[in-house]
DNA sequence: TTGTATGCGTTATCAT
DNA sequence: ATGATAACGCATACAA
């Protein structure tokens, strides 16, 4: 592959004068430029991006550690963390499907020279200790950490008030006897959803020990599994708030096949509000989260951080979990009068959609 | 941060020896090396990634640029490369939402130097060009390419005989009025699709320009669209093709709201088998995808050229897209004795897979 | 405006 | 087994 000194010589010019060509064309005689331009055209070259981030020091890359991917709220994250970044030239060195600590420092130090800043989505507790050195050497950016140690910057979802909200818009209706399918147990999202939940129940005078809460893992199939076994139950509980839309798909399937009809025989609550929730049928009532927001936050936070060189204080930054109020969980009074969104993208009507209740 | 120097300094020995215990460790005395890891630990010192490609000329980095990513298709596309790239000890150099040329230059250009190889989905033509530049400066993979130049190695879905298998099985049915929800023209996939669909309508003799054409976009909310457009028709199909899944449930959604039963009114079948063609209702009938075995095949591909060297004939990949009945489409008398697979992952059963029945 | 020379942090070659 | 030193490809301070 050609370099600088090929171009350099068959320009007949010094190595630094073709550096500044592609750095700063302005510091260089017009007609110079132009012979070396067309000296790189011919060997169609281009600067060594190994070669120049270890002069400059900075390598216009970030890290992103991110868990097993599956759902399109991961999905959402990585574009949002990837628009935000192009946007700012800023390239990505992604690393997922982490599961011990061990990869995670394997892959920390793969990366360290490589990039500016690191964003990690860390579910799991061990990891954390190893980004923690990672920390010291760059800046680090945390995704819905589990623990509120404000070492680092971090954006997070607000999945307890969403969780709330959810249970609380069950509560409205009437329901009293409501179970819950988490999440992976450890998972800082399942975690925070399952605290919010109870607290809701709390809330309204009922002992949360007394609630069902079938265990699941985020996939449609927990859901559908989770489903039987809540219909195999004695006494039924009358609503159910799965805590993602998957495994509320799952349910729905599940509750289908068993010809229980909702919201008429249960009512159902998913959160996540991934983009077939409107196509579901029914409808299905869930807490709207922006995934997409969530990663293009995440590189302003690391892009701040980067330009301010340290030293400030972490910031902290909690995104919205709206209820978004549609047809799985029947019609509440309260909020009868909601305006009837005019469905985004040719959505389908019939999707009501309301701002948080409380 | 620390350099190898420090480490030397600290640990009373030359820069080689330090280097030799991270590279092989083997070669060096093993009380020297404990002497050598005490220091490095005392740092927390690592080789600085960009320095070491320097001189090594390997990133063990993949260059992975792909086109704007909805849905679950891509999303599973990326966790396959990734997957086996970290399988094999490779990091990710991600780069997506890519529409002109301009953009998906400079992506190349900052890789110059910080990959190995790069992973390519171009739908759009322009872009290849581009990639045909890069390409002589580092092996390229392509994903579903457009042409079959054989330029470079590529790995693709078979979509035409996917879109065919699908379009017999409707004509199988007796079908003789099916219309199809089109893909984003200029889109590959889409294309060869849409083609299959026409091949088997001639092969059935059919005349397939008097066949409906509704133009989509991959997105749920262009085939709702279009499942009005299907609606209003004065002579409705009496089935529906729909070039994704994501389109085919938008599809299902219309339908539904109009009161049109499936299979009953109208019978459909869509495309990619995303994990939650299984849940809906009815379940779809779909064309089987392997999404993330796409971008294993990639790697594994990428990694074959990486170790030979470059000089052999471009190879050429097809991988299976396979009719998979569900209950969208009704029952098709000839397969009514297709087994009863065992729903994998506790799926919900009254899922009845068969194979292509051609 | 342009050229010279140094350094970035590492690996690799050749000594010892 | 270990050390000295030359690349690697570039940016940049300094000199001209």
């Amino acid at each position: 592959m050609a370099t600088i000194r090929d171009v350099a010589r068959a320009a007949g010019v010094s190595i630094a004068t073709v550096s500044r060509v592609f750095n700063d064309a302005s510091l260089v005689n017009e007609e110079t430029a132009n012979r070396v331009l067309e000296a790189a055209a011919l060997f169609d070259y281009w600067p060594n991006g190994a070669a120049k981030s270890l002069t400059t020091r900075r390598t216009n890359t970030l890290g992103v550690l991110l868990p097993d991917l599956f759902g399109e709220f991961y999905s959402d994250v990585i574009r949002g963390i990837d628009q935000q970044s192009r946007q700012h030239d800023y390239q990505l060195l992604l690393s997922s499907s982490h599961s011990n600590s061990d990869d995670v420092l394997g892959a920390c130090r793969a990366m360290l020279g490589r990039v500016d800043g690191l964003i990690v989505m860390a579910q799991v507790e061990p990891l954390l200790e190893t980004v923690e050195r990672f920390g010291r050497h760059v800046p680090v950016v945390l995704l819905n950490p589990r623990d509120d140690s404000q070492v680092h910057d971090s954006v997070a979802v607000d999945n307890f008030n969403g969780a709330l909200a959810a249970t609380a818009h069950l509560l409205g209706l009437g329901h009293r006897e409501i179970a819950m399918i988490a999440g992976p147990a450890g998972n800082s999202d399942a975690d925070d959803r399952l605290r919010g939940f109870r607290e809701a129940l709390v809330a309204a005078g009922l002992a949360p020990e007394r609630a069902l809460v079938v265990p699941g893992d985020f996939r449609e199939a927990s859901g559908f599994a989770a489903g039987e076994t809540i219909l195999e139950r004695r006494t039924r509980p009358t609503a159910v708030f799965a805590a993602n839309d998957s495994m509320a798909i799952g349910l729905l399937a599940a509750l289908r096949r068993a010809g229980c009809a909702v919201p008429r025989d249960l009512a159902v609550v998913g959160f996540d509000d991934v983009t077939i929730a409107t196509y579901l049928n029914p409808p299905l009532t869930t807490v709207s989260v922006d995934a997409c927001r969530l990663g293009r936050e995440a590189v302003d936070m690391m892009l701040a951080a980067l330009n301010r060189g340290g030293g400030v204080q972490p910031a902290r930054r909690v995104l919205p979990a709206a209820l978004v109020v549609r047809q799985s969980c029947g019609a509440l009074p309260a909020i009868a009068s909601a305006t009837e969104t005019p469905a985004a993208a040719k959505g389908p009507p019939g999707t009501v959609e309301s701002p948080h209740p409380r």
